[in-house]
DNA sequence: TGATGAATAAACATCA
DNA sequence: CTGATGTTTATTCATC
């Protein structure tokens, strides 16, 4: 039943619905399967990228013998440079995520992924030194038209910073069909064998079950923990699939980054060399693992054929896709299904949370225009807003308010209209709106009263969620990395991710009601939905019993934006 | 399948 | 008259 490959996202989730494996063997699968898809993944695009920047910079060697085309490919060599640190910085905000969360075991002074010796130890200069160096080592080679025939410089990178502990063997042309396929013939001994004690789930001497983070003491205590506290039961299976949606997510925009770097690649390709040398750019598309499905996809599908992220089991149909930003600018009104479906309030610090990442990626926000207007008027000092200065928090806040401004500015006003939680008073400058956070509650909870159990689902699938999420929402918006997603194909963005992972979570616990108990029905939802600033270290003992403890510091974000309104700079210069 | 909530579109009114 | 603001109605869609 443990087959040392691979297995799909859907065999992943297929396994986790019939329950067939104990829970030991769903932990060490998990475990393996997150490793090794990452490593995987990551190898082989570092591989392809390099693979690609020198036959790119061999052919525009070729090509290019006057001065002047000289300084030219210079200049793009150092374009892809850049495009390459901040992709391997990129991925590097991913891996310390994952490490955070325990998925990641990284032995001191073992580098954990070759991209660590890549991003650490060469800068773009050396970068281009070596790569003149391959190139003229291997100039003969230039005429084969075979972009991986040569690569002594990629392959000895890549494999001999391998993580020894994993002995992974890439094969660089077997992502067929989405398929990851990577041989590991010491699968086994990812974590057990050298190291005995140690254990992805266990660092520091806390459990680093996603949302755990218990104390134990020693390792035999940790286990007993482990099987305890994280048996096979839907509680567990809730936390694994959530973690899978992470993993998922990390991988799309893996291969978005993918895409792009490579776009730019055969887009200067193909106007500085000949064709003669050149690999088809029609290649990128088949080297991006994840893609395949979404280019099955009709590319030509409306954007009124939103495909809501409601099946955030395979994300992957909808993710990846081939249009690129410069196609969302004509995207259209979609309708979405926003994250507050299930009542779950969207609070000041789920909006702030995200702010970074929604302020540079064109992405709507998961979010009720009721809940992002009283986000806004709550957020000014006066708790007061004008609707020009609603206007512009929208703006400010979301890059995808940015465009459509008829559209959102007119459901704007119906909703400041219709909803009765928005009060309009009149001032002595004019009138301003406000929030009535009785009646803003009091539209919320009546579609579960009738059903406590429900309620109590969302906080528990809340609290699973959120550590999870905010990390791997931290770790983009870190580097502003937005998700070049395309609004129209219904992306699973990370506000998206949180939906959808509440979701699925509030689907696998709709027969488990009855194991938690710190929610009292009474208790508003705003209260005990309240999102959950997760610590950078995982090493506070009150965070012992669980991962339903985790609704602890209930963050907003102090440094949220400045609180500036009022500025009246042109925020809306390419509304249409 | 109907009810409901939300998004979208649009008509219309008011006012500076 | 024009544009901003505000109200209201209708339609569509997704979900339950």
């Amino acid at each position: 039943m443990m087959t040392p490959q691979v297995i799909t996202p859907q065999q992943m989730q297929q396994i986790l619905q019939q329950q067939v494996l104990s829970p030991q063997q769903l932990q060490v699968l998990l475990q393996q399967q997150q490793a090794l898809m990452l490593q995987q993944q990551l190898q082989e695009f570092y591989k392809k990228q390099q693979e690609q920047l020198q036959l790119q910079l061999l052919q525009q060697q070729h090509a290019g013998k006057q001065p002047k085309e000289q300084q030219q490919v210079a200049t793009q060599q150092l374009a892809f440079q850049q495009q390459l640190l901040q992709m391997q910085q990129l991925q590097q905000q991913h891996l310390l995520s994952l490490q955070r969360q325990g998925l990641l075991t990284i032995q001191p002074g073992q580098p954990a992924l070759p991209l660590q010796p890549i991003a650490q130890g060469m800068i773009p200069t050396e970068l281009q030194q070596l790569w003149k160096e391959v190139t003229s080592a291997h100039s003969a080679e230039e005429t084969t038209g075979n972009n991986h025939s040569s690569l002594d410089l990629t392959t000895t990178c890549v494999s001999s910073s391998a993580p020894s502990k994993t002995s992974l063997i890439i094969n660089p042309h077997a992502s067929t069909n989405g398929q990851l396929s990577v041989h590991t013939p010491k699968r086994e001994s990812l974590s057990h064998e050298e190291h005995p004690h140690s254990h992805p789930l266990y660092g520091h001497g806390v459990c680093k079950w996603p949302g755990c983070e218990a104390v134990c003491e020693d390792f035999p205590s940790f286990l007993k923990h482990l099987n305890s506290e994280h048996a096979l039961d839907d509680r567990s299976t809730a936390q694994c699939r959530v973690q899978m949606q992470v993993v998922q997510q990390l991988e799309l925009q893996l291969a978005k980054d993918k895409e792009r770097l490579q776009a730019m690649m055969t887009h200067l390709h193909v106007k500085s060399t000949e064709p003669k040398t050149a690999p088809q750019p029609l290649n990128l598309v088949s080297s991006v693992t994840l893609s395949k499905s979404a280019s099955e996809a009709s590319p030509q599908s409306l954007p009124h054929t939103p495909t809501t992220p409601t099946t955030p089991i395979t994300p992957v149909t909808q993710g990846p896709s081939v249009i690129t930003t410069t196609s969302m600018h004509t995207v259209g009104p979609i309708r979405r299904r926003y994250s507050d479906k299930y009542n779950v309030p969207i609070t000041s610090a789920d909006i702030a949370q995200n702010q970074e990442f929604y302020k540079n990626a064109e992405v709507r926000p998961p979010f009720t225009y009721a809940s992002l207007i009283r986000q806004a008027i709550l957020e000014s000092p006066e708790k007061q807003l004008t609707l020009n200065e609603i206007y512009n928090w929208f703006t400010r806040m979301f890059a995808y308010f940015r465009r459509n401004a008829a559209t959102w500015k007119n459901a704007v006003r119906h909703n400041l209209s219709l909803h009765k939680c928005f009060v309009r008073v009149e001032n002595v400058k004019g009138a301003v709106w406000t929030v009535d956070e009785v009646e803003f509650q009091k539209r919320r909870p009546q579609k579960i009263s009738g059903n406590p159990s429900l309620i109590k689902n969302m906080q528990s699938s809340h609290s699973y969620c959120t550590p999870l999420n905010a990390a791997l929402q931290a770790s983009m918006a870190e580097n502003s990395i937005p998700l070049y997603t395309t609004a129209s194909m219904g992306n699973p963005t990370l506000g998206n991710l949180a939906s959808a992972i509440r979701e699925e979570l509030n689907g696998a616990m709709e027969h488990t009601n009855s194991n938690e108990s710190d929610s009292s029905p009474g208790r508003s939802p705003m209260q005990a939905v309240h999102p959950v600033h997760v610590k950078e270290e995982p090493l506070d003992p009150e965070e012992a019993e669980g991962p339903l403890s985790l609704v602890t510091t209930a963050n907003h974000s102090p440094d949220f934006d400045h609180d500036r309104d009022y500025e009246d700079e042109p925020v809306n210069e390419d509304m249409e």
